[in-house]
DNA sequence: TAGTGGTCTAGACCACGCG
DNA sequence: GCGTGGTCTAGACCACTAC
């Protein structure tokens, strides 16, 4: 049993309820109980503390927190069709293309003018209802392929299973501006209304960057999560 | 030295421009510079990363990223004053009472009926621009005290100086919405021009909440910084 | 005071990048 | 193949909560 499973154990039981109380066994009992050391325990704690399913308290024990399911989780987004499991994601494909990598896109994956670059733009629904915007980006030497099938369905699980790419972590801003017109259209929104906007730059393990990506969400059901730490 | 000394000395070594080539020394280096074990490194590198400074490739090394001035940071948020430690804060007080707690803050706070609670306005100025308003509840029962010459400089510094809180987490959920008059009033902008907004909940180490906030940022001069770990 | 999570040591072996 | 970060073990002691 490593730590991956771990996590993957310990989320399981949480989100079938099985833990009394909304509260984890100990420390020691989940190392009796997988037959690991207090190393591989926390590790897999500290991803759930993380992903703000569980808090910690010194000399008390760990609590399960309250589900959000009205909330996309910033720090372990592996893509909306993980992060919203209890929902259908649906996407349709506006446009698909190759460019060249210019002066900003070159800028954008440190990589040299010219690199061949997809660009794809999606319209992507949650039970039916248009919920973002994706204008992504992807390095065409590192993700080597896509088509319409793919990317209608989930890019990162592709990315993940079938070209066996191991991401590593994304660089995340996100601000708050007016909708144009033609983006108002595509969500069913007024012009000018607001539009809660993420831009991500996402790297592979060995950091390289492979994608970046500007989406425009729905102000009326878009709610982003994220726990910080401030010990 | 202790993790907490290491992390200090070489995010300041970082913040100097200490190391050639935007590259971190090894772990091994590391370990003997300081004088602790590889534990103790990797948990200070760890905070690093989490906060955006740096990110860890498999065999290659550390890298400093690229600094971000222009955002806050989410996940290390210790107030706007240290998080813009290079801009100046500045706070008016617009209201500030003490209140029993009806249901709804009862519920915010999982206390009783009936707590006092500190109820505080603020608006914010970042270099004298009108940058965010605040609604921010304190527990009266953990907050003993404020005044106006506290919340017009740094609540947090305060709190944890002062009065010895140990601040442990924050459930932080992002939104955006329109601006009514008041606010766009406030912040120097349109009625129902976007904003962005935080809700926060915020947690002792022992698992106690202190505080609830909601905080509504002037879209134009606002974005905020995440890193999401996808491994 | 008993029991819990938090910090730290010392060591081993593995996985990956890079030349 | 060497050097780097990633995972894991086994154990000690500390800090805090809860009774």
């Amino acid at each position: 049993m490593n730590s991956k499973q771990l996590i993957s154990k310990i989320k399981e039981k949480i989100l079938n309820n099985e833990y009394e109380n909304k509260k984890l066994p100990t420390e020691d009992m989940l190392m009796e109980e997988f037959g690991v050391t207090r190393y591989s325990v926390r590790k897999a704690i500290q991803n759930l503390v993380d992903h703000g399913l569980i808090y910690q308290v010194q000399g008390s024990g760990m609590y399960i927190k309250e589900r959000r399911d009205d909330c996309l989780v910033l720090s372990s987004t592996e893509g909306l069709v993980m992060g919203f499991s209890n929902k259908s994601v649906t996407s349709t494909l506006l446009d698909l293309k190759i460019v060249e990598a210019d002066d900003d896109l070159a800028n954008d994956f440190k990589c040299k003018i010219g690199t061949p670059i997809y660009k794809v733009t999606r319209l992507r629904y949650l039970d039916g209802v248009p919920f973002c915007v994706e204008y992504s980006n992807y390095n065409k030497n590192i993700v080597s392929y896509l088509n319409k099938e793919i990317i209608e369905s989930s890019i990162y699980e592709y990315l993940r299973n079938d070209l066996k790419l191991n991401i590593g972590f994304a660089d995340k801003i996100i601000s708050s501006e007016k909708l144009s017109r033609k983006h108002a259209d595509l969500l069913n929104l007024m012009e000018n209304d607001p539009s809660l906007i993420i831009n991500d730059t996402v790297y592979l393990t060995n950091g390289s960057i492979f994608n970046s990506s500007k989406v425009l969400y729905n102000y009326k059901i878009t709610k982003l999560f994220d726990v910080a730490n401030l010990k």
